[in-house]
DNA sequence: CCTATTTACGAACGTTCGTGCGTTTTGTCA
DNA sequence: TGACAAAACGCACGAACGTTCGTAAATAGG
């Protein structure tokens, strides 16, 4: 790996926590070159300009998703097994250092939801896809009879991550320890709701 | 009402609606300024500081959402019914075209939550009383034998909170359609759930 | 109507923002 | 090792930021 590659990864895990905590557009180039002790101009060649930077730290922090979360979750067996993996790759996602200014995907949601541009156009694809990927999951553990038949799959993913955006608001802003507590409880009665009759 | 506090009102209405949008950092006083066809200066010498601006635009967003919100909703009779028109007065709310960028408390919330200071000391204040009203709501709907003795409030509050949150993602950042559906349908389950036994 | 006070203004401050350019340093490979 | 490319730098730019200040206009009360 060349020596620019190697900064510009070090440029973008860095810019991945500052943008956890300030945001993308609170995320400016002064201050990320600062903290890496390097020229604002030398960063800023890496990538050309504001937006695309943005784009690249989403990039990154989606490899990272779905090198974390969603693919050690996908090697359990399908099923509840396999959700039960999600939801605690989850947590440990959004308990991670890395995120210790919150999940990236919550403050940028936020803040693209209605901001037109490159960046809102790549986190709706990754989230539609990491959506996606729930829906097909609570589908597969239909499959494997650990759901009932009638389930609706896609409010079965809905009311999932409402339950993880329930528990960023609580833990974060609260500060509230019994946060991953709640999570859990409304998620076992997710399940059971979701559960084939026995 | 003196012409002051005239102009002030008139441009806290303008500021929320702005804040909801870019948030409350992002809300610049030139902009709203400009937008309220006035000078920065003369806006400014009606707080003296963005971040009493950024204060008194939330406890003007406070005042509202008590307004055409909690009160409405709790005129009506404790226990379910008084539970339903919470969320139809929240779901109008979200819906109206003041909140178009967004409701600003989820804004503020994700803005603000790792960001000490005024403004998310008195955001935590009206947040943490509005998921009390909640609580306190579900303990009248167990008084009033719709809900049974067991249910956790706090849990019930905790999980419908997430509903709306995972209602404001769907709505906003995919712009599904579908949405207001499924915070519906999760409402309906998490009342089933919460019901007393017949 | 005149005066005292409130309210708004215009201009400027120092900083920080993203961005561009020319140069110098660093790394790479024949 | 010498030459070429890649990477990082210093510097400057125009614009926007929050904030200050002295002054002009508008309003209110006697």
């Amino acid at each position: 790996m060349s020596k620019g590659d190697d900064t510009r990864e070090r440029i973008l895990e860095r810019a991945f926590r500052m943008a956890s905590r300030d945001g993308l557009e609170g995320l400016s180039i002064g201050g990320l070159a600062e903290s890496l002790a390097m020229s604002k101009s030398g960063l800023f060649a890496h990538f050309g300009s504001k937006e695309e930077l943005q784009v690249e730290v989403l990039r990154a922090a989606a490899r990272r998703f779905e090198d974390s979360v969603v693919r050690p979750a996908f090697r359990a067996p399908r099923g509840t097994p396999r959700i039960r993996h999600l939801l605690e790759n989850w947590v440990r996602w959004a308990n991670s250092p890395d995120s210790s200014g919150g999940c990236l995907f919550v403050t940028a949601a936020v803040e693209l939801d209605d901001r037109a541009g490159r960046p809102r156009d790549f986190l709706v694809e990754t989230q539609a896809q990491l959506n996606e990927a729930l829906v097909r999951s609570a589908r597969m553990a239909i499959e494997a009879g650990h759901f009932r038949k009638d389930l609706d799959c896609r409010q079965f993913a809905f009311e999932l991550y409402g339950l993880l955006l329930g528990y960023h608001h609580a833990k974060r802003l609260f500060r509230d320890p019994r946060a991953e507590g709640a999570l859990r409880t409304g998620f076992e009665r997710l399940l059971a709701d979701a559960a084939a009759p026995s």
